[in-house]
RNA sequence: CGGGACGUAGCUCAGCUUGGUAGAGCGCGCGCUUUGGGAGCGUGAGGUCGCAGGUUCAAAUCCUGUCGUCCCGACCA
């Protein structure tokens, strides 16, 4: 397009803009080319396409696999509330109400009650947990469940916000705040551990502020993540409910000094959500990277053959067959296309790894590994290894890979994580996107509002204030907490 | 929900101002030549112009409504 600047580079990947440009229409364009999801006739949500469900799968892997560890099990709750029973909590219901959708019909006849389609769960999880426990001893019940859930969201975004998404909601019941507490925190972590372990994404672990609380919750913390346009991204939570929710639907219990108590109960969430930051944190120009450890396919083989050469498919089969018996997620390509298409092909979709086995390849005894974190042409993008160390060289690329992807948005984070002692630029950042602005904050809604109408930043979360006492750097009153603040998606 | 834009082939879009037989590129099928970064030539298929009304001899085009999508705000545990 310019006439006086450097001729533009052909796009690797054609069908994918600038992400630097437009990052929503970057976004737009991953999600829906890279085959995750596609529109649905069915205003605000989307379906969710076998690559994407490849992605979730992988995150509920890690998740399962971490809850189960903490001694969670999964059980399954009913996707429709009574209209009655959703109402108990007024602060809950105050909350969702606005995006509750309602069933109303049973067939043609009206329904006497209205069933709302579920937005969480706590209500009707509650209540079947007030059935369940009697004694000290039924507790805690530690219960996870795998679902769907419907907020009807004004705008909707694949993954980030969508009418129906797909989630887990642990629910549990404690006999004291102080095991809820602890129940909360660990959770809390298994989530960034999950987000920056598994997901490469860093994130800013802190509690919520009163204004941003789940409706109905005594203690609200999060994940919070960066987006590369400025934007925060919260990207699970975690919430100690007190006994509101115990009160509201009767969960009691005798304790063991014979008084009759309300339970203690928490609850923690993370969607498909998780999969939009990924998707923004590390995707690039030429479409996605994937973390090797969420990638549905780590490393993809595509054979260049020419002519009738039968050496180099036969020498790619078995190739790929010793890379599946080494348990690696590999994926062989075998489409009647030109190679350049397949490369272009699995850069966007975001393939860790790619190995090109070609006759040049098979004469000198090798394969050409490809990683799709370096730009084409960087050192060590392109490696030749010989074909019997195949199996064995890919584990420690793809940590590499992993690592590589992390200390990318770590570093973006970090340097987009300002600390500021002035006000005027603590309000400039806020209002430029800048990145997470840190401040000594005197934790009111009245102040977090004023910067809201000024900047639209708000807090994501906060962390306790430490030794530094001090004056809130937005308005001036004692400091209580130190405060991130960003605008957010 | 307020302001704005858009909806035409699988994808990206032109055509609409000034009504008159539906277009391009890419993709797709077939054939041949190709194949280490998105091939070439030939040939073929593919669209009730989002939907519903209205105006008109005639509507992709003008009008109204509606649904959906995108952008800016508001809202969003």
């Amino acid at each position: 397009m310019s006439q006086t600047d450097a001729p533009e580079k052909t796009p690797l990947v054609k069908e994918i803009p600038p992400k630097a440009k437009d990052l929503s229409d970057w976004y737009q364009a991953v999600c829906y080319k890279a085959e995750l999801v596609s529109l649905a006739p069915v205003r605000g949500c989307v379906v969710l396409r076998p690559y994407g469900m490849g992605l979730w799968e992988r995150l509920q892997g890690a998740l399962d696999s971490r809850f189960k560890a903490t001694g969670h099990e999964n059980a399954y709750f009913p996707l429709l509330i009574p209209e009655s029973l959703l109402m108990r909590e007024a602060e809950h219901v105050e909350g969702f109400a606005p995006e509750v959708a309602w069933v109303t019909h049973g067939g043609n006849e009206k329904l006497a009650e209205r069933l709302a389609i579920r937005p969480t769960s706590e209500v009707i999880i509650g209540t079947m947990y007030a059935e369940w426990v009697q004694s000290y001893r039924d507790l805690p019940i530690l219960i996870n469940q795998w679902a769907n859930v419907m907020r009807w969201e004004k705008r909707t975004r694949p993954f980030l916000r969508t009418a129906e998404f797909l989630w887990q909601e642990g629910h549990t019941a404690h006999a004291t705040e102080t095991e809820a507490a602890a129940e909360v925190a660990q959770m809390l972590e298994v989530y960034r551990e999950v987000a920056e372990d598994i997901c490469a994404v860093p994130v800013i672990k802190g509690e919520k502020s009163s204004t941003e609380r789940f409706a109905g919750a005594t203690h609200t913390f999060s994940i919070e993540a960066l987006m590369p346009d400025g934007k925060a991204l919260q990207a699970a939570t975690s919430h100690e409910l007190g006994q509101n929710f115990a009160k509201a639907y009767d969960i009691k219990f005798a304790a063991e000094d014979q008084s009759i108590r309300h339970a203690w109960t928490t609850s923690w969430g993370m969607s498909w959500r998780m999969l939009g930051a990924l998707i923004m944190v590390h995707g690039d120009d030429r479409g996605l990277r994937i973390p090797p450890k969420m990638a549905p396919i780590e490393a993809v083989i595509v054979p260049i053959v020419r002519g009738e050469s039968e050496d180099v498919t036969r020498a790619a089969r078995d190739l790929f067959a010793t890379l599946r018996a080494a348990g690696i997620r590999a994926k062989l390509d075998e489409r009647d296309l030109r190679p350049g298409n397949k490369f272009s092909d699995w850069e966007m979709r975001g393939v860790p790894l790619r190995i090109e086995l070609g006759a040049k390849d098979l004469e000198a005894g090798t394969a050409t590994l490809v990683r799709r974190d370096k730009e084409k042409g960087a050192e060590g993008g392109k490696i030749a290894v010989p074909l019997a160390d195949v199996a064995a060289r890919i584990p420690g690329l793809l940590d590499d890979i992993q690592t590589e992807l992390y200390a990318q948005a770590r570093a973006f984070l970090d340097g987009h994580t300002l600390s500021d002692t002035d006000r005027a630029e603590f309000l400039a950042h806020c209002k430029n996107r800048s990145g997470m602005v840190e401040i000594a904050w005197c934790g009111r809604p009245a102040c977090e509002a004023a910067v809201k109408a000024e900047t639209s930043a708000t807090t994501r979360n906060t962390r306790p204030l430490g030794d530094a006492a001090g004056p809130c750097v937005a308005c001036g009153e004692p400091a209580t907490v130190r405060a991130y603040f960003a605008q957010s998606y």
